[in-house]
DNA sequence: GTAGGGTTAG
C-alpha cells in the first residue's frame, strides 16, 4: 500500500516544469492572449502580442473574447462587472486592490469568459494587474486544466519583479494534479522548499486531494502520517480540514482500504472536527463496496443518532448496497424512509431501486415504479429508460425494450451510446441479427458515434450469430479506419471465429496481438483453448495453456475448465486428473461446470472414481 | 470584500 519509501522521494524524475517556465514564455499556441499580455513588460508587449493573437481577432492585439450571457441570476458575478465597467471610466484610478476585489468574485463564480475579458481590457487601459492579479489568473489557468499557461503567467511574474509565494505555488501545484501529473507536483514541492518557499495546510491539503483522485490514496495517507507525526510535519499544528479528512478518507475506501478510512475518521474525530453527511458518505459508501453492510448500517445509525442527517446521496448508496445484496424490499423500505423523513427521491434513487428489481426479474414491480414516478411528478432521466430497458433485455422481453425505446424517442428524451448498447446487446442475444443491423444504422441519425464496447457487441454479437464474415468485415474496417481496437474487441472476434470453426483466422488473429500492441489476457487464452478443444486439436489447446502459464497469465477457473472439458470430451481421464489437483493445489475453488466434467467423467468409467480421492477439495464437497 | 485546498450516490 505504501509505494514509496519516504516523503520527499516520491517520484525521481519529476518534469523540471519549473525551469521550463523560466525560460518559455508559454507552450500553446491558442487561448494565451491573456497569459501574452503579462508575461511580457509594458515594452515588449508590442511585440510579444502579436505572437499570441487570438486566432479570431483581425483587428489587433487584444482579445474579443465574448462577453457571457448576464443573466444566469449569478448576482454577485453581475454587480462585479457593472463595478468593474464604472471603475475604468473614474478620472482617478481606484486602487489596485479594488479591481483584484472583483476579479477574485469572478474567479470564484468560475465565470473565465468574463474574467479574461476584465483582464483584457484592464491591460487595454495600461492597467497591469500585480502579483495579487496575477496570481488569480494563474488560479484561473490551473481549474481549466491549463497549467502550462499558468507557469507562463508566472515567468511573466518574475519578469516584472514580482516573486511568486506560496499561493502561486499552491495554484500550480493543483493544476498539475488535476491534469494528472503528480509526479511534477510533487517535484515542484520539492523544489519550492529547497527555494525556502514552504508549503502550509492548503498546500499539503491540494496534494493530498490530488493523491487521492489520481488513485494514490495509499501515498496520500503515508503523507497524512509523516505531516501529523513525522519530521517534516507540524504535528498537532498541522490542521487539515474537514473537507481534506472527508477526501482522504474517500480516497482510501475507493481503492478499498476500508479499515484505515476508519481510522482516518476517529482520528479526524480526536481531533475535534465533527464528521458531517459527507465524511459519514465517503465511509458508507466504502463499507458498502466492501459488502459490510452490518457496519454501514451502523454507522448510518450512528449519524442519524448525531443529529446530522442523510441526505438524498446517503440514502441512494444505501438502496443501491442493499439491491446489490439482493435485498430489494429493504431497498424499497429506505425509500419509504427517506419519503416519510422529508427527503425527495431523485433520478437516481429511482434508477438504483428499479436496476435492483430488474436483477431480481421483478420486472412488474420495475415496471410500476417507472409508472409511479411519473404519477408522483418525480423526473425521469434516459437513464431510467436505460435501467428498464436492459432489464427487459435481460429478461429476453425484446418488445417491450423496444417499445420502450420507441416511447422515450416520442417523449424526446436523448438516446445515448448505452442505450443502444443495451438494446444491441438484447437484440443479437435474442438472435435478430436483422433488427440489431437496422439498429445500428440509426446510431448516426441521433449523433451518436459507437463506442469500444458497441463494437464489441457487433463482433461478438455476429460471430455468435452465424455471420462471422460480417464481423471480420467490421474489423477490418475498424482497423483501415485507424481505429484503435482493445483486447476485448479482439477477444470478441476470436470467440466468433472459433464457434464459426473458423480456427486458421482466429489463430492469425491471436499471433497478431503483440502487432496490434496487445496483450492477449486470459480470456484471450481461454476462448482459443476453447476454441482448439472443440475442433479436436488437444495438443495445440495444452500447448497455450502452458504457453500462457510460462508468459505470466494465471489461468482462471474458466481455463481450467474449458480444457479439462477438451481432455474429457477427448476420453483422455489422466490429463483431467493432472489438471484437476492443479487446481485443488492452487486452492481453485471447482464450480458447477467442474463438476458437470467429473461427473460426466465417472459416467465414461468407473474406474475414474479412484482419481477422485486424490483431490480432497472436490470429495469433501459431496 | 485583494489570491490558494473542496468532499459522498446509480
Amino acid at each position: 500500500m505504501l509505494l514509496l519509501p519516504s516523503l520527499f522521494s516520491l517520484i525521481r524524475n519529476s518534469v523540471e516544469v519549473y525551469e521550463l517556465a523560466m525560460v518559455s514564455r508559454t507552450s500553446s499556441r491558442y487561448a494565451a492572449s491573456t497569459a501574452a499580455s503579462l508575461v511580457s513588460t509594458p515594452s515588449e508587449r508590442c511585440n510579444l502580442t502579436t505572437k499570441f493573437i487570438h486566432p479570431k481577432s483581425r483587428t489587433g492585439p487584444q482579445i474579443p473574447l465574448p462577453k457571457s450571457p448576464r443573466n444566469d441570476g449569478k448576482m454577485n458575478v453581475n454587480d462585479a462587472l457593472a463595478q468593474f465597467d464604472k471603475m475604468l471610466q473614474m478620472q482617478t484610478q481606484p486602487p489596485v486592490s479594488s479591481f483584484n476585489t472583483l476579479l477574485g468574485t469572478v474567479a470564484k463564480a468560475k465565470k473565465y469568459e468574463d474574467l479574461f475579458f476584465m483582464f483584457n481590457r484592464m491591460v487595454e487601459a495600461n492597467l497591469l494587474p500585480e502579483y495579487i492579479g496575477m496570481n488569480i489568473l494563474i488560479n484561473s489557468y490551473c481549474d481549466l486544466k491549463r497549467v502550462a499557461l499558468g507557469f507562463a503567467v508566472m515567468g511573466g511574474m518574475l519578469k516584472r519583479g514580482y516573486h511568486p509565494n506560496i499561493v502561486t505555488f499552491t495554484s500550480l501545484i493543483k493544476g498539475l494534479c488535476v491534469e494528472d501529473k503528480i509526479g511534477d507536483a510533487v517535484g515542484l514541492l520539492r523544489k519550492i522548499i529547497r527555494m525556502g518557499v514552504y508549503p502550509n495546510v492548503k498546500t499539503w491539503g491540494t496534494l493530498v486531494t490530488g493523491l487521492c483522485r489520481s488513485g494514490n490514496a495509499g501515498v496520500a495517507l503515508r503523507l497524512h502520517e509523516e505531516l501529523v507525526n513525522g519530521n517534516v510535519g507540524f504535528g498537532l499544528r498541522f490542521k487539515p480540514s474537514l473537507i481534506y479528512y472527508s477526501c482522504l478518507i474517500d480516497g482510501l475506501c475507493k481503492e478499498g482500504f476500508v479499515e484505515k478510512g476508519k481510522e482516518l475518521f476517529s482520528e479526524m474525530e480526536g481531533r475535534g472536527i465533527s464528521p458531517d453527511v459527507v465524511a459519514y458518505g465517503a465511509l458508507i459508501h466504502g463499507l458498502c463496496k466492501m459488502g459490510e453492510w452490518e457496519q454501514a448500517k451502523g454507522f448510518f445509525i450512528h449519524m442519524m443518532d448525531r443529529g446530522i442527517r442523510p441526505n438524498v446521496m446517503t440514502f441512494n448508496m444505501l438502496i443501491d448496497a442493499l439491491c446489490k445484496e439482493g435485498k430489494t424490499n429493504e431497498a424499497s423500505g429506505l425509500l419509504e424512509m427517506m419519503i416519510r423523513r422529508g427527503e425527495k427521491p431523485d433520478s437516481i434513487t429511482f434508477n438504483t431501486l428499479m436496476d435492483g428489481y430488474c436483477l431480481e426479474g421483478r420486472l412488474n414491480d420495475a415496471r410500476e415504479l417507472f409508472v409511479s414516478m411519473a404519477a408522483k411528478g418525480h423526473e425521469r432521466d434516459i437513464e431510467t429508460y436505460n435501467v428498464l430497458m436492459n432489464g427487459y433485455c435481460k429478461c429476453h422481453k425484446l418488445k417491450e425494450a423496444m417499445d420502450l425505446f420507441n416511447e422515450m424517442l416520442c417523449k424526446e428524451y436523448k438516446p445515448t451510446v448505452i442505450t443502444f448498447n443495451i438494446l444491441l446487446t438484447g437484440l443479437f442475444q435474442a438472435g435478430k441479427v436483422e433488427d440489431a443491423r437496422k439498429l445500428y444504422s440509426k446510431m448516426k441519425d441521433h449523433d451518436l458515434t459507437p463506442d469500444s464496447a458497441t463494437y464489441s457487441i457487433l463482433l461478438d454479437g455476429f460471430g455468435k450469430n452465424n455471420c462471422p464474415d460480417e464481423a471480420i468485415d467490421l474489423f477490418r474496417s475498424l482497423e483501415k479506419s485507424g481505429h484503435k481496437l482493445n483486447s476485448l474487441n479482439c477477444n470478441c472476434l476470436l470467440d466468433g471465429l472459433c464457434k464459426a470453426g473458423q480456427l486458421d483466422l482466429a489463430s492469425e488473429l491471436f499471433a497478431r496481438f503483440p502487432e496490434m500492441g496487445l496483450v492477449p489476457t486470459v480470456y484471450t487464452y481461454s476462448i482459443m483453448i476453447n476454441g482448439f478443444c472443440k475442433d479436436g486439436q488437444l495438443e495445440k489447446a495444452n500447448n497455450l495453456f502452458l504457453e500462457m502459464e510460462n508468459k505470466g497469465c494465471a489461468p482462471d477457473v474458466v481455463t481450467f475448465n474449458t480444457l479439462m472439458r477438451g481432455f474429457c470430451n477427448n476420453n483422455d481421464a489422466p490429463k483431467v486428473v493432472e489438471l484437476l489437483q492443479k487446481m485443488a493445489k492452487r486452492k481453485f475453488s471447482p464450480d458447477s461446470y467442474t463438476a458437470s466434467i467429473v461427473v460426466d467423467l465417472l459416467s465414461k468409467d468407473k474406474s475414474y472414481s479412484k482419481f477422485l480421492q486424490l483431490i480432497p477439495r472436490f470429495s469433501n464437497k459431496g
